[in-house]
DNA sequence: CGCACTAGACTTTTT
DNA sequence: GTCTAGTGCG
C-alpha cells in the first residue's frame, strides 16, 4: 500500500497494527482517511482477512462511506465486510445467536423511538398511570443504559418500576427489542455464553471504533468484551467534539481507555486539512475557554483566507436580508449552492430560514427532520412486508389489521389478544379460533400476499400488489386532503424505488426480502441520500458533524437559543461551547457568524442577548463588515414588502414556472396559491418577481 | 367510530 | 406561528 500521501502521525496511526491505540483526532484532520487507510493496509500488507475486522462507527452513513473508500483502495468487494454501526453489528450477530437467550426467535422485530412510545403509553393508559410518558420511556432507556435515574417521589418510583417491569414484559412476550435492547442483548449474549463470546473474539482479530467520545456505557463494555482476547484495538475520537452527552455518551470513556488499556500507544493528529487559518483561529478561541480536555491545537497546512464575519443585527429579518445578500454574492464568486450551509442550534429556528429561501427560490435541502422510515406510510408498508414474510409478527399485525379500516376495532382486537395469550399463539393464528367475518378476510388477504411473493419476478412489484390489493392508496386519498395524499403516495413509491436499488445476496426472494427488513429496521433517511442535488443544506450543528462546506453561516447566536434556555450547569455549557466549536470547523473558506437584538419566536418579536460564546473570541479574529453608511444599500434590496393589498383571494396570476394560478389566501405577503394539477397548491410570496398579476377578483 | 376543536409545546437525539 | 396530541361531540 502507498502511504505516502500520508502525514507522519497518519501514517503511524495507519502501520501501529498491534495493541491498543488511541488517536484523537482534531477537525478535519483526515480521521476517516486514516480509518480507511488503516483496514486497507491491514488487508493488502498483513493478510488481514477482511472477515476478521471490525469496524464500528455511530451512523450508516459513516459505515457506508467507509465502506466505500476502503472498497477502492483494496479494488474489492466490502458488501457483507463488518463495517456497520454499533446497533446493526449487534443485530447482525443477534439474528444468529438470540435463540440462545430464550424466548426470543431469529424474527425479533427492531422497535423504533415512536413504537417503544406507544407500548409505554399504552401500559400507562392501561394502568391509569397518570404521568408523562415519553419521560417514562425516557428514564427506561437511562436505567437500561446505566441505571442511574433522577430523584423521583415514592409514588412515581412505584409507578415507574410497575411500567418497567410490563415494558419488559411486553416485549419479551412479543419478541421485540428497542435499540438498547440490541446493545444489551448481545451483552447478555457474550457474557452467558462464553462459547460464542470465545468465537467472536478470534474471529475480529482487528477492531477499529470511529467516533470514539461518543461511546456510552454499554458500547464500551461491548468493546471491551470484544477485544479482550486480542487487544487489537484502535480507537479514533475527538473529545473536543463530544456532544452527545445528553444522549448517554461518556467523554470520560476516553480516559478509562487510557486506563484499562495500560500500553495504548496515544497518537495525536492536530494538523488540519480542511480550513483556513482565520476560520481556525477562532475554532480555538472558542475551545480553548473549556478546562480539563486533551491538549490539542490545530494548526491549519497554511491555507490562508477571508476573515470570518460576525455580526449583529438589528432584528432577525435584517439578519436574513444579510444572508440573502451574501448567498448571491457568494454565487458570484462561483460558489455553488452545495457548498452553502446554514446552521443553527434547534430545529424551531430552522423555520424563518427556510422561509427565506423558499422566498428567494433558492434549491435548500433540510437535513434531519422528520426520517423517511417513520412515515406512517412507510411503516404501513413495512408492516406489511413483515408480515407476509412472518405472519406470526404480532406487533406488526397489529400496525396494520385494521388499515386501510377494515372495521377491525378495539373490541375484536381485544377478544383475539385473549385468546392468542390463552392458546399462546400469535394474533394471526388466533384468528381461526375466533372466527369472525372481518378477520378472516384480512386472513385470507394476507395468505394471497405471501403467495404473490412466491411468484414474483421483481421483489419490488410487491409494493404495488400490496396498495392494489389492499386499497391502500384509496384509503389515502379518501382520508387526507389531495396534496397529502399524493405526498403520501409519492412516499410510497420512493421506498419501492429503494427496495430496487437495495443490494441483496440470496436469490430466494423471502430470505432477501427478510434481510432488507432487518436493514429497514435500523436505517435512517440521511443513510442513502442518492443525488447530490445543488442545494443549500439547512441543519442543525449536531447534523453536521462529519461533514464540511466551503461556506458555513452559524446563525441565531443568541442566549437561550444558543446556549440553549435549559442548559445550566458548568458541564452543559462547556458541551454547548461544543457544538459550536464542532460548527467553526465545517467550514473550509468563508464563515459567517450572525445574531439579532430581536427575533420572531413563537408567533412574536422578542428580545434577544447576543450569545456569550462570542464575546469569547477575540475581536481581532473577525470581521463587521457592515458600516453604518452602506447599511441601507445591504439590508434592502428585499422585495417591496407589505403591498399586501396588491393580492387578494380569487386573484388570478401567473408564475413563471406553474403557470397560471388562483389566490386561495393571502396573509400579508405570503399567499396559497392553487395551480395546475401538476403542481398542486403551493405557498409563495406573491412580491417574487417570478409572479405577475393577471386578474384581479371584481 | 371518526372528525373538529383546543391546549400546550417549542434543545440537541447518530441507533 | 404552527404542529401535535388529546378530548369530546355528532
Amino acid at each position: 500500500m502507498d502511504l505516502s500521501s500520508l502525514n507522519d502521525n497518519q501514517r503511524l496511526a495507519v502501520t501501529t497494527t498491534e495493541g491498543p491505540v488511541m488517536v484523537m483526532a482534531g477537525a478535519g484532520s483526515g480521521k476517516t482517511r486514516v480509518l480507511t487507510m488503516r483496514i486497507a493496509h491491514l488487508i493488502k500488507d498483513h493478510q488481514v482477512k477482511k472477515d476478521n475486522i471490525l469496524a464500528v462507527t455511530f451512523t450508516n452513513k459513516a459505515a457506508n462511506e467507509m465502506k466505500e473508500r476502503i472498497a477502492k483502495l483494496i479494488d474489492d468487494e466490502t458488501d457483507r465486510m463488518w463495517v456497520s454501526t454499533f446497533h446493526s453489528f449487534c443485530s447482525r450477530i443477534l439474528r444468529g445467536e438470540i435463540t440462545r437467550l430464550g424466548g426470543y426467535t431469529r424474527f425479533f422485530t427492531i422497535l423504533d423511538d415512536e413504537d417503544s412510545n406507544k407500548i409505554v403509553k399504552d401500559i400507562m393508559k392501561e394502568r391509569n398511570i397518570d404521568e408523562n410518558p415519553k419521560k417514562f420511556r425516557d428514564w427506561i432507556s437511562r436505567k437500561k443504559n446505566y441505571g442511574n435515574l433522577p430523584k423521583l417521589g415514592p409514588l412515581t418510583l412505584e409507578y415507574f418500576d410497575y411500567v418497567y417491569d410490563e415494558y419488559e414484559k411486553h416485549l419479551k412476550d412479543n419478541n421485540l427489542l428497542d435499540f438498547d435492547d440490541l446493545l444489551l442483548k448481545t451483552i447478555e449474549l457474550f457474557e452467558n455464553h462464553p462459547i460464542v463470546l470465545d468465537h467472536y473474539q478470534d474471529k475480529f482479530e482487528y477492531i477499529l471504533v470511529d467516533e470514539f467520545q461518543d461511546t456510552n456505557e454499554v458500547q464500551y463494555k461491548l468493546l471491551k468484551l470484544l477485544s479482550a482476547k486480542n487487544k487489537n484495538i484502535f480507537v479514533v475520537g475527538d473529545d473536543f467534539q463530544s456532544i452527545y452527552s445528553f444522549r448517554g455518551a461518556k467523554i470520560e470513556n476516553i480516559k478509562k481507555f487510557l486506563d484499562e488499556y495500560k500500553n495504548t500507544k496515544l497518537i495525536l493528529l492536530e494538523k488540519n486539512y480542511r480550513s483556513t487559518t482565520e476560520i481556525l483561529e477562532i475554532a480555538n478561541a472558542v475551545i480553548k475557554q473549556n478546562p480539563n480536555q486533551i491538549e490539542k491545537n490545530l494548526t491549519s497546512n497554511d491555507k490562508t483566507g477571508k476573515k470570518p464575519i460576525y455580526k449583529c443585527f438589528e432584528n432577525s429579518k435584517v439578519e436574513k436580508g444579510f444572508i440573502i445578500d451574501e448567498i448571491k454574492k457568494l454565487l458570484l464568486d462561483g460558489y455553488k449552492y452545495s457548498d452553502i450551509a446554514i446552521i443553527y442550534r434547534a430545529n424551531y429556528v430552522s423555520r424563518g430560514y427556510e422561509d427565506l429561501l423558499l422566498k428567494y427560490q433558492i434549491p435548500y435541502k433540510i437535513y434531519g427532520n422528520i426520517s423517511f422510515y417513520s412515515r406512517a406510510e412507510i411503516k404501513d408498508m413495512i408492516a406489511y412486508l413483515k408480515l407476509i414474510v412472518n405472519h406470526d409478527d404480532d406487533f406488526a399485525f397489529l400496525r396494520i389489521v385494521n388499515v386501510p379500516r377494515r372495521k377491525i376495532g378495539p373490541t375484536t382486537i381485544s377478544k383475539l389478544t385473549d385468546i392468542k395469550n390463552i392458546q399462546e399463539t400469535s394474533l394471526f393464528e388466533a384468528i381461526d379460533v375466533l372466527d369472525n367475518d372481518n378477520l378472516n378476510k384480512f386472513k385470507k388477504l394476507i395468505l394471497e400476499l405471501s403467495d404473490e411473493l412466491n411468484n414474483l419476478k421483481n421483489l419490488p412489484d410487491i409494493i404495488d400488489i400490496i396498495c392494489e390489493k389492499t386499497g391502500y392508496f384509496d384509503e389515502l386519498k379518501r382520508l387526507n386532503d389531495e396534496e397529502v395524499a399524493i405526498d403520501k403516495i409519492n412516499n410510497v413509491k420512493e421506498f419501492k424505488s429503494y427496495i430496487a436499488r437495495y443490494k441483496y445476496d440470496g436469490d430466494d426472494p423471502l430470505d432477501s426480502l427478510e434481510l432488507l427488513l432487518y436493514d429497514l429496521s435500523l436505517l435512517n433517511e440521511n443513510d442513502d441520500k442518492l443525488e447530490e442535488e445543488d442545494a443549500v443544506t439547512l441543519s442543525t450543528y449536531h447534523q453536521v458533524k462529519g461533514l464540511e462546506f466551503g461556506v458555513v453561516f452559524l446563525v441565531a447566536l443568541e442566549e437561550s437559543i444558543f446556549p440553549s434556555l435549559n442548559v445550566v450547569t458548568d458541564k452543559d455549557i462547556e458541551e454547548e461551547r461544543r457544538v459550536f466549536y464542532v460548527g467553526i470547523t465545517r467550514a473550509k473558506e468563508r464563515l459567517f457568524i450572525t445574531s439579532a437584538k430581536t427575533r420572531f419566536l413563537f408567533g412574536k418579536e422578542t428580545d434577544m442577548i447576543e450569545s456569550r460564546f462570542i464575546k469569547e473570541i477575540d475581536k481581532g479574529f473577525y470581521n463587521t463588515l457592515i458600516k453604518k453608511s452602506d447599511k441601507k444599500k445591504k439590508v434592502l434590496k428585499e422585495p417591496k414588502s407589505k403591498s399586501d393589498s396588491k393580492f387578494s383571494a380569487g386573484d388570478i396570476i401567473q408564475h413563471d414556472k406553474f403557470g397560471f394560478g388562483v389566490v386561495i389566501k393571502t396573509d400579508g405577503e405570503n399567499a396559497k396559491v392553487a395551480f395546475k394539477q401538476e403542481f398542486g397548491i403551493k405557498d409563495l410570496n406573491l412580491n417574487h418577481p417570478a409572479i405577475k398579476v393577471i386578474k384581479k377578483k371584481n
